[in-house]
DNA sequence: AATTCCTCCTGATAGC
DNA sequence: TGCTATCAGGAGGAAT
């Protein structure tokens, strides 16, 4: 759930309310393999007496700069991930996985119903990205027409696995790419060697404008043009098109939903 | 190289 | 009420 979006909010949330505090004490909760067998104790040394100056985002990944040249903090929210800062005496958030005591009395709680997400930490935002093979995040700048196009070209498969493939482009995933799928008039099993050369460079444009929209409106289904079908993505949503019920078909091990009359294969 | 299937996790929901 | 099955869909790993 998560997407580049979602983070992308997460991380400006971060920017207003968490920097530069000084960091008292650190509590995990159950957060069992989400520390990728790192223990409880690094995580709180590597914590405290510090302070996050300052984040940056990588596809779904959000990175936050400890204090002192102590490394960067990389949080990965899987499917239920979030974060969440309160006052004191708020009461911890249900399901909080790791909590940042703020000198000044306040809480920055990440939190993961599921447990699919990460906590970990890095020399740097270059050498996590690389040892986790990640590909360009999809809103980097250095990510223009050619470099899209060069990147599609000779891929076998379907258009949703190139988007969703973490190793190709970081940061879309199930939901933004049904998005841009709808934007793009293409059915969830197109295949990538079926798009000329024009329609890969309107693949381009559609996704980075999918996700700076979702980014304006705050990730607030509410707030999305009437003409974007991600409000109406579940079991029986209508197209904002045409009113027809969507569809759903599993496609790269997903659940896609599409409108069998505006998405075509080609 | 790409896809399917399984696993990790838990909560919401539907059906009996 | 309570049990069971299914779904949500991020990501890694094995099999195909």
């Amino acid at each position: 759930m998560p997407e580049l979006p979602d983070v992308q909010v997460f991380k400006e949330y971060l920017d207003a309310t968490s920097l530069h505090q000084r960091i008292e004490h650190v509590r995990l909760g159950d957060p069992r393999r989400m520390l990728e067998g790192m223990s409880a104790k690094t995580v709180r040394s590597r914590l405290e007496a510090r302070a996050l100056e300052s984040t940056r985002r990588h596809g779904k990944h959000l990175f936050a700069e400890i204090g002192g040249d102590a490394g960067w903090l990389v949080l990965h929210f899987g499917m239920t991930g979030g974060v969440q800062y309160y006052e004191g005496n708020e009461g911890e958030p249900d399901f909080t996985r790791l909590r940042l005591d703020f000198h000044n009395g306040r809480h920055l709680a990440f939190t993961d119903t599921r447990k699919l997400g990460s906590i970990a930490f890095a020399e740097s935002v270059e050498e996590y990205v690389d040892a986790k093979g990640l590909g360009i995040d999809a809103l980097d700048p250095a990510l223009d027409k050619d470099a899209f196009r060069e990147l599609m070209t000779g891929r076998a498969g379907s258009v949703k696995g190139a988007l969703m493939n973490q190793s190709v482009i970081a940061g879309i995933g199930n939901e933004y790419s049904d998005e841009i799928l709808f934007q793009m008039g293409l059915h969830p099993k197109a295949k990538l060697a079926d798009l000329r050369e024009p329609r890969i460079d309107e693949l381009w444009r559609t996704m980075r404008r999918v996700l700076r929209t979702a980014i304006r409106a705050r990730v607030d289904t509410a707030r999305l043009p009437r003409s974007y079908v991600l409000p109406h993505r579940h079991g029986d949503g209508k197209c904002p098109k045409c009113g027809r019920r969507l569809e759903r078909v599993s496609a790269v091990g997903r659940s896609a939903y599409y409108c069998p009359r505006h998405q075509k294969k080609r």
